[in-house]
DNA sequence: TGATAATCGAGACGGTACGTCCGGTCTTGAC
DNA sequence: GTCAAGACCGGACGTACCGTCTCGATTATCA
């Protein structure tokens, strides 16, 4: 639902009135293309030109739907959004974090989705419009909705009031893409333990103070 | 010193005595071309053919050095690499981490840097070749000094050994990376202070229940 | 009517009705722009390159309609083609010969046009193709009307059963082939009606014997 | 001997005065090599860089020889020369005219000597200074001779006077050229037997009259 | 004997052209 | 107004040769 109006705004359905309606396979075929040519031939060969052939279809029509390869993929990740996104009103920041995270990770285990997503940063180097698209469909909402979460958990007490919360967050994402995008390293379900033990460090760091005290 | 050695394993100085001798006017007319290109036009300008022409040089001149734009994209990080380079045998963890992180986004200021960077990041999504050398010679060489620094401060007692240094270093570097590519907030030294603290935070833990016991 | 046929098997029209038609203005501007470079710089600077440059035409409109430089070079003779061709049930076989070398020798006070036929020939030794289409569309019609006019001759005994048709036909079209790509002598109308006069002995040599009998 | 004169008016041996002199097995060596090229791949693989590889030579120990492709091809043309140079001084020009025509068309048997002939005609349609060097070596000394020959037979009445002469070279050379450069019909002895009746037929036609009268 | 000089290979150099691919736009006839 | 098809211009790709040049090393003659 939320996916749908958010993909409208790129590709907005406009009043059906005149002429000849957009055909719905149409669209499809092109998304399925799009998605078998950045599995088969990764970004490298992720071209509107394969796209079309692929799909069969002209492309005239993929762009008469998106305005460049940064929005299909743009799309390609709406369509590919799980529903992990972070619970704002969640009632443990803990458990909500570790949710989020093992669902992330468990996402990105598709290769498919990986090269999407790295697909979407390479792209956003070389076109503007990309890189909006990416910071305001894909990083912001993410940022956006852990920021409300821990705001929340700051004003129920569950971690200090000083924790600098923008800096947690880069913390919690950056790592991810890091290994996303220069492979050094898995991600996998022990690496998002692992990361939020350290972040927790960081969370909780008075809440540990005090437990040591009572020892 | 060293940054020579590392190019030359990139673009190797073969037995000098047969042939004409490379020119290292040309050599450099094309780097300078290629900063400046990158400088104007950013990754989505920067075209060997572009290179060629602002350097007045032609396309063969730069095929002959290098196989690809990634790794003209290295030679120029090579470059620029300024001597920031973590020293693994500083004697305070805490005091090295905050000068080298300092280091960095002082470099990171500028933004054709910046750009060299991320241009890197984009063309690894393309080039496999690139890719294998941003690992092996940006993002592996700066963890393995981080590694060995870590290791140091730990036999001395420095941090405790139950510290997950991997983590540690996806916290110190991703971060960086992340804020580089999407741009979504700004890298500076108040931002090197704001991450180090928390990462602080991670790395001191015990430390810090032992103060509090004292209190 | 003829030549169109002929030129259509090269560049062949496929069904009209698929895709935006070919801009027959973009056509005309590629063949002149042949023109002129064949007639500026000869065969020596006669490239693809050069002909969309000063066609102001991309190369990819060019290799869209045709497949070599051999292939232009036969678009442009069909389009030079004069009324010349032999007419093959022409009454007078010595009429009709003289005719047709005065006919061809006034074509060839062109430049352009030797240009043209010495290009084919010297690209028809690179590339095969060119070499087929040679033989086909140019040394081949010539060389089959010719063999029908002299049958049609021997038919009604104009000259004799015994006549070499094929040497003759070698006799007719080589010296012009020969002077035409060494230059080492003029090629104009005294020259064909020499040529005519010798290749009539060998045609009419029983003729002659005839006539010195009677005498 | 004659021919070695001829050569070394292309390559001239300076006064061998100072410096290392030049080595006959890298002359040899880059003839050879030229052949093979020309033998495995024809006159469109005939590159300067092509034959240095093959003769394992640099290319300027070739540049240094010959001035161009065209001079290596006059050059393989002068080496392969038979002695079938047309004897001016022949009793009987019929009879020289047989055994000249017999021994061209022998030697052209040789695919890799049609190849060195074809290659000059299309190399001089590039390069002017090969044209001459074609003219001067190849096309005018048989001619000059030629003519010689015919006008020695005029001279002792073998012949009338008022043959047209260079009409017969060109009707002797021209056909030949023509189906070498075409390929449209074999060149054999029976091919040379049948053009030189043809000719006879022009040349010896007071002769038949003669005889038809007596008959 | 040592200076001089042309050779040798190797290969860098600036150019030009090749034929292909892709981007994004435009044009057509059919639906 | 959408659809498939495909032409259009422009730009870049990486490769092949061109003919020139620069090098260190070699091999001769001449002083």
């Amino acid at each position: 639902m939320k996916q749908k109006v958010m993909r409208d705004e790129i590709s907005p359905v406009e009043a059906p009135g005149r002429g000849r309606p957009r055909n719905q396979q149409t669209h499809d075929a092109i998304l399925d293309a799009a998605r078998e040519v950045l599995r088969l031939h990764g970004y490298a060969g992720f071209s509107i030109e394969q796209v079309a052939a692929l799909a069969a279809v002209s492309k005239t029509s993929i762009y008469r739907r998106w305005p460049s390869k940064g929005a299909i993929l743009i799309e390609l990740y709406m369509e590919g959004l799980p529903d992990e996104a972070i619970s704002e009103s969640a009632k443990s920041l803990k458990a909500e974090l570790r949710r989020y995270l093992l669902a992330t990770v468990e996402r990105l285990q598709d290769l498919e989705w990986r090269t999407i997503l790295s697909s979407l940063v390479a792209e956003s180097q070389y076109d503007e419009s990309t890189a909006a698209m990416l910071r305001d469909k894909v990083v912001m909402p993410r940022r956006e909705s852990g920021l409300r979460l821990l705001r929340h958990a700051q004003e129920r007490g569950e971690i200090e009031a000083d924790i600098d919360l923008e800096v947690i967050l880069d913390m919690l994402f950056g790592p991810i893409w890091y290994r996303l995008l220069f492979v050094h390293a898995r991600i996998d379900a022990d690496f998002a333990e692992r990361l939020l033990a350290q972040v927790n460090l960081a969370l909780f760091y008075k809440e540990r103070v005090g437990k040591a005290k009572k020892r």
